[in-house]
DNA sequence: TCAATAGTGTCTGTTAGACATTATGGA
DNA sequence: TCCATAATGTCTAACAGACACTATTGA
């Protein structure tokens, strides 16, 4: 945000930057300086030579969680709806950040989960929303759960951050049966004990090619 | 495209718009008036007082094949890539037709199968790479295969257009199962009789609210 | 009648979900 | 020891895919 001061922006990139804390998605959100809103979602202006992915990653290293682990365009947003930046258009991009990543220092950005998010600008909060459910619905085209996990995890946590994406419970053992015939993951050697109870072990993100087969169309997510 | 001859726009909105021919998908290009490819993506730039979906709307009426059935935009495109319109990012759109709608005429828009698109300038070519991927990854979130078709259809032609999109051959019973499950179609009282063979009977698009019931976690399809 | 296509019933191998059981640590 | 969690084996209902069959038209 530091062409704040230069003339306004025709075109802005706002980063929708997202962690899991506890069982509920959060946003990384920047202290607005002025205007109507206390809170906006990190944006700049892009910069000569500079790709649109390429200043998403600037304005998320600039929010000092270090580069995302994931960052995919969720699309133009503008219609008139009103922006900290008075842009005509703003690309929004999503990023995840692996759970856990130290906190942004100096109270200028701050997490905030999906429930407590304060009040935007309106376009903003459209990018927001629309960031959310981009990475909801990518969830089987891409690891967007193993971006949000650290390198090393449990198959329970990993598990839990799937309930979380996909806001339902799901089936231990079904779920451990479809991971195993999907080769995503791999054991390591190392084991974690959290207070009591068997320690679980380790595994990393690690998919394999596999063979294409798979049965069945899936019709029934189509009513909408 | 009728901006041409103003200023340079910083941003246009580009759109593809996309039917079936035979048992390919085709996509509706525009003859350049100038420039280095004989054929284009139609663009414009938005205008004053509108939506960029109704830019998209209004570039697709301009094609003279009326409004399109559905219409979702694919994103924003640019990072130094050459684009007719020489603008800064292009925000493109995906429309879909119903095959049959009659062709445009004039020779200035015409129909080119997927694997007859002649040279684009390259941001419209991946444009056009991200229209189609899109709507293939959109099949089952949103009812794209009827809006390829007429209101009215065969359950044969309905399968024959999953096929086409999903680039795979599909199992007659099956299939028919799946779609009662789904609640999607419902028989009309008419029946279309082709060549030699029993008639085929006529279905409409009727989706009905269903239970949200469904098996299975699908992490088959996540290694990429 | 034959050929061609529409539409349906049945069987079978696979698998999601449920349940039970074992394994292994902490309190 | 008891309890909590990890991990795995077994059973069953549901379903995808295969096959066969009937139905209905044109040639």
């Amino acid at each position: 945000m530091a062409d704040r001061k230069t003339r306004r922006p025709s075109c802005t990139i706002d980063v929708v930057l997202l962690t899991a804390v506890g069982s509920q998605l959060a946003v990384l959100l920047c202290r607005a300086p002025e205007g109507r809103e206390k809170w906006i979602v990190p944006w700049d202006a892009q910069r000569p030579q500079e790709t649109m992915e390429g200043s998403a990653t600037r304005i998320a290293k600039a929010a000092s969680v270090g580069e995302p682990a994931w960052l995919e365009q969720v699309g133009a947003f503008g219609d008139g709806k009103r922006h900290p930046a008075e842009s005509e258009i703003s690309v929004a991009y999503a990023g995840l950040v692996p759970m856990g990543t130290p906190s942004p220092v100096g109270g200028v950005y701050a997490w905030f989960t999906l429930s407590d998010v304060p009040q935007l600008a309106p376009r903003q909060r459209l990018i927001l929303d629309g960031a959310v459910t981009m990475i909801r619905g990518r969830m089987d085209q891409s690891p967007v759960a193993f971006r949000l996990l650290q390198q090393m995890f449990t198959l329970t946590e990993l598990q839990q951050m799937y309930e979380l994406l996909l806001g339902k419970r799901l089936h231990k053992a079904s779920f451990r049966r479809a991971l195993q015939a999907a080769w995503l993951v791999e054991p390591t050697d190392e084991w974690r004990s959290e207070g009591r109870g068997r320690p679980a072990q380790l595994y990393r993100y690690a998919p394999r090619k596999r063979r294409p087969a798979q049965r069945g169309i899936r019709l029934d997510l189509l009513s909408s």
